[in-house]
DNA sequence: TAATTCCTTGAACGATGGTTCAACAAGATC
DNA sequence: GATCTTGTTGAACCATCGTTCAAGGAATTA
């Protein structure tokens, strides 16, 4: 009853602070060890290792597996959300939003994105992540609704946003953000 | 030695003949399992416990996992090639070209669908497997070209048509072909 | 028929992983 | 300080799995 109105900054348990600060370590280590190893590889034990912590503590935080997968595929999802609203929030740029999508081809995103997918296509087997899932797709089709009215092009910048992030993944090398510009702009019937 | 040339009705080994075909059954009970559990529930025994043998005669004809998803990845892009090859052969309407991709939303062309991602996803992290994987879009972007001489008309098509599979496992509802044919319509300009 | 090759199969070994549990530390509340 | 709550941790249990292996059966060849 002390926690009740919405100011955070309210006299905390520090036990409850700290295991929050943890909590969110082990749901970073998480997404790291997707991107090393896919979501096979995301294992109580992999994950603690990561963090640098006893397993039993991941178990604490995450009893199932499941449990773990989830909070990351909804971490991914914000984080991607955070970084797409940033890029377009002032102007809608094209190139911008190309960029933020494909992510200019550096390692780095590419392991986002490749962990993005996994856990895209881990949410079509549970129903539950689904919503979640479908925040990368209702986002970009949002940010296509600024360039254009006809709702069949905004179907296929978005669907051919999704295709461009896989086929980035299957080619090895960095696909230019000029391409991903130039597709989404044909689809967007910008040029 | 005696099975030299082209023939294949050559007086064969018997013993060989129906290890080949055990080995068939084997991909094929694999690519079921894919459907109904996912890559990461291709075991030895899963398989073979779906293809009704014993777990040891699965290992006689993959040695590794590795093999077996190898083996099924590219069993998978044969169908999928033969599939769309079969559709689009004589008239190459944009309508057959729409089902094959999609499948029409009935649940085993879902599956499929869901297996055939899985598999190209695999293929991501294992560089001896992109050249199979690759083989999908390949042949979208194939018999796009043949409705457009524009090259980013193709790539958007392709990437589309990738982005729509994902969506329609995304969503549980069945995608209309219709959508997809007005979807990769546009990205071709036929419309 | 004997030797060879190919396939079949059950058992087992070692490793990994999900999960449980009990003991314990540390902060919060009285 | 006593008590309660919350978090921490190592050990262990049990299941699953990849893989190995040895014994054998069946088709083929000599």
């Amino acid at each position: 009853m002390t926690a009740q109105h919405g100011t955070p900054e309210e006299k905390e348990d520090g036990r409850r602070a700290r295991g929050e600060r943890r909590r969110a370590a082990i749901i970073d280590a998480a997404l790291r060890v997707v991107e090393r190893d896919g979501v096979a590889g995301v294992t109580h034990r992999a994950v603690a290792a990561e963090a640098g912590i006893p397993a039993s503590s991941a178990v604490y935080y995450f009893a199932t597996i499941d449990d773990l997968l989830v909070a990351a595929l909804t971490e991914a999802a914000d984080a991607y959300v955070r970084r797409v609203r940033e890029a377009t929030e002032d102007g809608a740029s094209l190139d911008t939003l190309a960029e933020a999508i494909i992510g200019g081809g550096s390692p780095e995103q590419r392991g986002r994105c490749l962990a993005e997918y996994e856990l895209t296509l881990l949410a079509v087997r549970r129903p539950s992540l689904r919503a979640q899932a479908r925040r990368w797709m209702d986002l970009v089709a949002e940010v296509a609704g600024r360039h254009t009215d006809d709702p069949v092009a905004v179907r296929t910048a978005v669907a051919a946003a999704d295709g461009l992030c896989l086929e980035a993944l299957l080619d090895d090398r960095d696909v230019e953000p000029g391409e991903a510009r130039a597709v989404l702009a044909h689809a967007l019937r910008l040029d």
